[in-house]
RNA sequence: GGCGCUGUAGAACAGUGGUUAGUUCGGGGGGCUCUCAAUCCCCAAACAGGAGUUCAAUUCUCCUCGGCGCUACCA
């Protein structure tokens, strides 16, 4: 038996930061390359040239380096089947147009745009289905030759043939189409560029692409580059049409509804590995309860008969509730980093000047309290700070409370007495016997300690605060809260 | 309109010809003799509808309805 390595193909228009949906076919191809053993292909669809700017192709790629989907071939990489830029690829498309052109497989259309357009309305108000009838289907070689010599400009369309097509998709099994819902379609327009059904299957085929994993807004498309496959004797390859990402109202999931692309979660705070993760449970599973993967176990698991086949709501309190798992067990010195790196204005603000340590002591004892990377600057910073900023109502209401004044007061007539330096234990144990000294519910005894030191009545355990923080600054800020 | 894909709680996914239909997020409540988005426990919440096949259908078939996509000299 044959055996074929498997290829795969991420081939984005460079339009700006990849889309979330975008984002998750890049990965399936990603993993299912990786899993297979096979090559990841890049390719470049920048034939929208007013948009495909550098910068969009540097914000892209900065998008696909971030989450880590390193490609084998194409694009800046090289390779054997290259150019892997469309708009240097138009030599090729010309070949295989004039070679069908040449055995009669597809034929040039000289019919004006208002002359398809007269067409169109004619079988609108006749309730017909439109097709292209086929004016210049059977033009004559003269006539061809006449209307080239005149000027006249044509598009490309391609013969369809009276052949029905099954499309086997690895997601929805065998999809059948009928020859008669097509129409000769056009595959270059009049200024000789090809239409991307076209361009696509070129590219595709030449560059020996095996499995074609995309968005399930082609499948319907997918017959028709059947006939460009079949047309020009290419080998077919498989098809695995992944479903669409949704917006909350079952909208196709675009700006207006917040955050949609890569560059913008990472932007709000989003870990890669956390993003990797959800999108990838959106619309895969591995058919058992487990939720969190690394990305070498999603390589490990990943395959196409977990892929659903239903539109799948994007939902962002899901993605930060898992954003929030992964900063909690993520290694401080890497969230640090990233603060640096991304986050380098507000970093600034809060952690600038202070020893890294402090920081990182700081980052590590609220990491597990943030659900994006924004929410450690207020958390740590009331740690590593001298003045502590108490933002939230209900602690302030804590703080204000005379039972609290009471605790706090406690604390400074016997500040001699807190164990520092003692070691975990010994703090412990005196934080513990605060509750013989001082008899107040356990609740009201160190929720004002937390306020008092900490700034807010949530947050990290009272024992850590204490072994955290200075001394003098223990003393200071409960001095601070007796004033509130 | 035509064609195609699709339809399990608010959301994402499991699952089965006979089950108390499961898990996670979200919502509600409670425990953890310090809190919390951490952890543990509990509650509410779903097989779109209708036929057919069958002793039996959420599960198989068909239809209807709903959602989405394609129907371009867009990608």
């Amino acid at each position: 038996m044959e055996v074929t390595m498997v290829r795969v193909r991420y081939a984005p228009s460079p339009t700006g930061h990849i889309h979330v949906g975008n984002a998750r076919t890049a990965i399936f191809n990603y993993l299912y390359a990786r899993h297979e053993g096979g090559t990841f292909v890049m390719r470049l669809d920048d034939t929208d040239l007013e948009r495909s700017t550098e910068e969009n192709i540097d914000s892209m790629l900065d998008d696909i380096h971030w989450l880590g989907l390193e490609w084998d071939e194409g694009f800046l990489k090289g390779g054997n089947l290259g150019p892997y830029r469309e708009t240097e690829r138009k030599p090729l498309y010309d070949l295989y147009l004039q070679q069908l052109l040449d055995e009669d497989k597809a034929y040039r259309c000289f019919c004006t745009k208002d002359e398809l357009e007269a067409e169109r309305r004619r079988a609108e108000a006749e309730h017909r289905i439109y097709r292209y009838g086929g004016a210049c289907a059977h033009l004559s070689a003269e006539q061809v030759e006449q209307n080239i010599t005149q000027g006249k400009p044509y598009a490309i369309r391609l013969r369809i043939p009276e052949e029905d097509v099954i499309v086997h998709d690895l997601v929805r099994g065998d999809v059948q189409f009928k020859t008669e819902e097509f129409d000769d379609f056009v595959i270059a327009r009049q200024n000789g560029i090809p239409i991307y059904n076209f361009a696509t299957v070129i590219d595709d085929a030449l560059m020996e692409i095996t499995h074609i994993i995309r968005a399930e807004e082609h499948l319907s498309n997918t017959p028709r580059q059947v006939f460009i496959y079949r047309a020009l004797n290419f080998d077919v390859p498989q098809f695995a049409h992944v479903s669409l990402i949704l917006a909350p109202d079952h909208s196709k999931l675009s700006k207006r509804h917040g955050a949609v692309s890569v560059g913008e979660y990472r932007l709000e705070g989003y870990l890669p590995e956390a993003l990797i993760n959800y999108l990838v449970l959106l619309g895969w599973s591995p058919k058992d309860d487990r939720e969190f993967f690394t990305v070498d176990e999603l390589i490990k698991e990943f395959s196409l008969e977990g892929v659903g086949k239903s539109g799948a709501v994007f939902d962002k309190k899901k993605l930060t509730w898992m954003n929030h798992m992964y900063l909690g067990r993520k290694d401080a010195v890497a969230i640090l980093t990233i603060l640096k790196e991304d986050f380098a204005e507000q970093y600034a603000a809060a952690f600038g000047g202070l020893p890294e340590d402090k920081t990182l002591a700081a980052i590590n004892l609220t990491k597990g309290n943030a659900q994006v990377l924004p929410d450690l600057f207020a958390l740590a910073r009331n740690i590593v700070q001298p003045d502590i900023v108490i933002t939230d109502e209900k602690s302030q209401e804590v703080i204000a409370s005379p039972e609290a004044k009471q605790v706090v007061q406690y604390l400074v007539d016997h500040f001699d007495a807190i164990p520092f330096g003692q070691g975990n234990d010994a703090m412990s144990s005196w934080v513990e016997d605060l509750r013989n000294q001082i008899p107040l519910p356990a609740k009201k005894l160190y929720s004002p300690i937390r306020v008092a030191l900490f700034g807010s009545k949530d947050g990290p355990e009272i024992v850590k605060l204490f072994l955290m923080l200075e001394p003098a600054s223990i003393r200071e800020r409960l001095q601070k809260a007796l004033a509130l």
